[in-house]
RNA sequence: GUCCCCAUCGUCUAGCCUGGCCUAGGACGCCGGCCUUUCAAGCCGGCAACACGGGUUCGAAUCCCGUUGGGGACACCA
């Protein structure tokens, strides 16, 4: 059994997208599971829109996700001799001729059969010509078969049958000596012995112009598999228009790598009823014959849940690791300085499950650091009042009374005051909560009071306290 | 225009190959309820789909044909 070669091949023009990011999972993901070997190569034929910073993003992307490959980066513009030399083969054999109509010549002849209702493929005007040494710019064209029919067993979507005929003699290197996409990729998917060729729907129709290159050349055909599009809501084409689709703003929105994939894999596969997957479980159980043959619509909503489901359940200590940078980033440097791995890991359980996203989290664990509570306003002004300051001083009694925080003692002595006083519970809760937090919306009380210790809790209070008696001055003299 | 692909709840999908277990299952979202010191989480329940038309068959979401709709390709882009 030969070893199943892969291989994800995208053209640097701008970020790594979200669609990109799927069909290298998909190809990582079999290589991984059939123990072979995934290739990444840069497809940078077209020197005017390829730039270094595109190839970075790309990188940067993978490696976010954990697409890690085996064999590359390689880059088709450092491999251009080796195009040409293929290319001259084909002419040398016979199947390839110099073309020397001009990119406008043939924009018009183009123009003029669209006019006509016929189909806009090149006419084959200089196939015959046999130009021999081209003496003006020519570009190199492979002779296309014009009868017969190639057929191309899709991995994904099955058998399908193209008519030779409708295919032209497209260009393999243009006139500054660059290869074009549909040769470079034979060239370089034969000499990396790509077994399965797996890539974006949009290249299907490009498969009967590229086997027989494959052919001409000598090279095994390998194995085509091609995966469906990702939509945006409307159903067009995913796009800037739809949001974010560069997978490294999911970084920057406080998405874990692990959910994305999870995510990404889903969309367009699927393993009976399952929806979480580790990376492992995926590599075990990915097959192509669960892939979807039709677009998928990316659902945001979707993801959004599953990472909150990652967050809740991966372990705390990793999500310490990629809060960390974040909080540092939105100046608490300091302040995680000052506190352990251990406390942030407790830190995390506490608000974990009403935070979907990293950046919610950052926002939901800023209160509880430093020494002085940053309150909202409008909850201060709205539940520390001079009316709950008594049964405030009477609950910091009680729990100064105790040498040690204890979830189950203070929740009782909270309780018993809460009873003594004649109050619901909500009306010293709230009032507690603000004091504790800063805000009306929070985890458990006990369970803030227990991240907080008792030292820091009973300073709160009395923060909290102090303010509930301001309020009253500010009161009297606003009344005055 | 030509060629190719696709078609199950709003969305992701199971089921389709190997017809009956499908009065079509799960998930996200939405709605309602329970729980509750707030916000979540959790639990329970609800709404919601086989594009259409013909066949084949005792029986079709499942097989066949057609229609419609959507998408892709037809560059000296990839």
């Amino acid at each position: 059994m030969t070893q199943i070669r892969v291989r994800f091949a995208p053209s640097p023009t701008g970020f790594l997208h979200i669609g990109g990011v799927r069909t290298a999972l998909f190809n990582w993901l079999y290589a991984r599971q059939q123990k072979g070997v995934f290739v990444l190569r840069i497809e940078d034929t077209d020197q005017g829109r390829s730039t270094d910073e595109s190839i970075q993003a790309i990188i940067d992307g993978m490696r976010w996700v954990g697409l890690d490959w085996d064999e590359g980066p390689f880059r088709q513009t450092e491999r251009i001799a080796l195009y040409r030399d293929y290319a001259m083969k084909l002419l040398i054999q016979g199947q390839a001729y110099w073309c020397v109509c001009t990119p406008e010549e043939l924009e018009g002849r183009r123009r003029e059969a669209e006019a006509k209702g016929l189909s806009p493929r090149y006419d084959g005007r200089c196939r015959n010509l046999g130009i021999k040494e081209p003496t003006e710019e020519a570009a190199l064209r492979f002779k296309a078969p014009q009868e017969g029919h190639t057929v191309v067993d899709d991995l994904i979507k099955g058998k399908i049958v193209f008519e030779n005929q409708v295919l032209d003699d497209l260009i393999i290197l243009r006139s500054n000596g660059y290869p074009t996409y549909n040769f470079s990729v034979v060239v370089d998917d034969a000499l990396m012995r790509i077994t399965h060729v797996v890539r974006g729907d949009d290249h299907l129709t490009n498969t009967p112009r590229q086997v027989p290159i494959f052919e001409a050349l000598g090279f095994p055909v390998p194995r085509f598999g091609h995966l469906p599009m990702i939509l945006g809501s409307d159903k067009t084409r995913l796009s800037k228009r739809h949001g974010a689709t560069s997978i490294m703003a999911y970084k920057e929105m406080g998405y874990l790598p692990e959910a994305m994939v999870n995510y990404l894999a889903r969309l367009g596969w699927s393993h009976g009823d399952q929806e979480v997957f580790s990376r492992q479980e995926l590599i075990e159980k990915f097959s192509w014959d669960h892939v979807q043959k039709s677009a998928a619509v990316f659902n945001p909503e979707k993801l959004l849940w599953l990472n909150h489901e990652y967050i809740k359940t991966s372990p705390p200590d990793s999500i310490v690791q990629e809060l960390v940078p974040l909080l540092v980033r939105a100046g608490m440097e300091d302040e995680v300085r000052a506190v352990s791995k251990e406390w942030l890991a407790q830190l995390v359980v506490l608000v974990r499950e009403r935070t979907k996203t990293l950046t919610d989290m950052v926002m939901w664990v800023t209160p509880y650091f430093g020494q002085r509570v940053a309150y909202d306003e409008e909850a201060a002004k709205k539940y520390l009042t001079p009316t709950v300051a008594p049964a405030l001083e009477k609950l910091l009694n009680r729990f100064q009374s105790f040498p040690a925080f204890s979830k189950p003692e203070w929740e009782e002595a909270f309780k018993q005051l809460v009873e003594q006083e004649g109050m619901k519970m909500g009306q010293l809760a709230q009032p507690v909560r603000v004091a504790l937090t800063g805000r009306t919306a929070s985890p458990g009380l006990f369970d803030v009071m227990e991240v907080l210790g008792r030292e820091r809790t009973l300073d709160r209070l009395r923060q909290g306290l102090e303010r509930a008696r301001a309020s009253a001055t500010t009161d009297a003299s606003a009344a005055r």
